[in-house]
DNA sequence: TTGTCTTTGACCTTTCCTGACCTTCTAACA
DNA sequence: TGTTAGAAGGTCAGGAAAGGTCAAAGACAA
């Protein structure tokens, strides 16, 4: 975890998590001055560590007075995640997106770190190898299943 | 026993047996670095010795910032136990048996009733459909799968 | 000798970082 | 009012920094 990306990463994280707006707003020059850097590596750290997916929004301005703004996003109240989770996950979904989604949903403390574990392993397909083809859709099918279970309310 | 494999096997099991997060975190050329070897040794090594049979697992990340991880599974009792699962899935296995085996799991407390509803629903199929051909086979992967990573270390 | 385990090196993929160049917005100025 | 300079942020391609793969050569035991 000692790379640029990733301390900017966690630099920004924090701060969005001591502010009660549920957003931060900020310079991206000013940014990558204190972690001597070009502008543009923010641009790479947003566009990798703060997608929807993963909860976040990223709203920006140009010119003079110009800012960035990342927004944090709840999942909504009271199951109404579930919802939201689908719509994001679609009828595609890919690896990437899906360890996002589920780091998500641990972040929320909707699922703990084992069961988040398991989901991965099981959405990752390193057991079908290339036995079965069409992965995105059948990970979209999975996740929306393991969804509903855990919606369950016998299992509270 | 004198082999360069055998010497990064030992020096690697060594630090990872005192370590109690569970897993530890190394980079692959500065390894290779110490023991004066090319980076694909590391691989060897890792492949050879760092399986899942032999009790444990390996992530890495590549790029800038790159790493490895090589994570211990359980020895203990539940340890034993997995490797007792193992055994007694096979290469196939049913829908009912695998409801059995993950009944017994929450006998035995070693997985919570959601774990086990979100194991279930995963090995039940319904999603596939008649897609996939060999779901018993599949089946046996996954259930093997799952039972590994629940047995991870750094998860306790 | 033969088959298995080890070691090496050439080449590949993924992720990160930088810099050159582009677009948009504000504000001052003619 | 229209123009334009400067101040943001955006894009993209290329190079660098990891780790991955594979096949061939070497070492060694049966």
């Amino acid at each position: 975890m000692g790379n640029l990306a990733d301390r900017i990463e966690v630099y920004l994280k924090r701060i969005l998590e001591q502010t009660s707006e549920g957003y931060i707003i900020l310079q991206r020059s000013e940014l990558a001055g204190e972690f001597s850097c070009v502008p543009s590596q923010i641009n790479y750290v947003l566009d990798t560590r703060f997608t929807v997916d993963r909860g976040y929004l990223v709203e920006s301005r140009r010119g003079g007075g110009g800012y960035l703004r990342i927004i944090r996003l709840g999942l909504g109240i009271e199951g109404q995640y579930q919802q939201v989770m689908r719509q994001l996950i679609g009828e595609q979904l890919s690896r990437e997106r899906s360890n996002g989604l589920v780091d998500r949903l641990v972040g929320e403390e909707l699922v703990t770190i084992r069961e988040a574990a398991m989901i991965k392993c099981v959405l990752s397909g390193k057991d079908l190898g290339g036995k079965f083809k069409d992965w995105d859709a059948l990970r979209a099918c999975l996740m929306k299943t393991i969804l509903t279970t855990l919606s369950r309310d016998d299992l509270l």
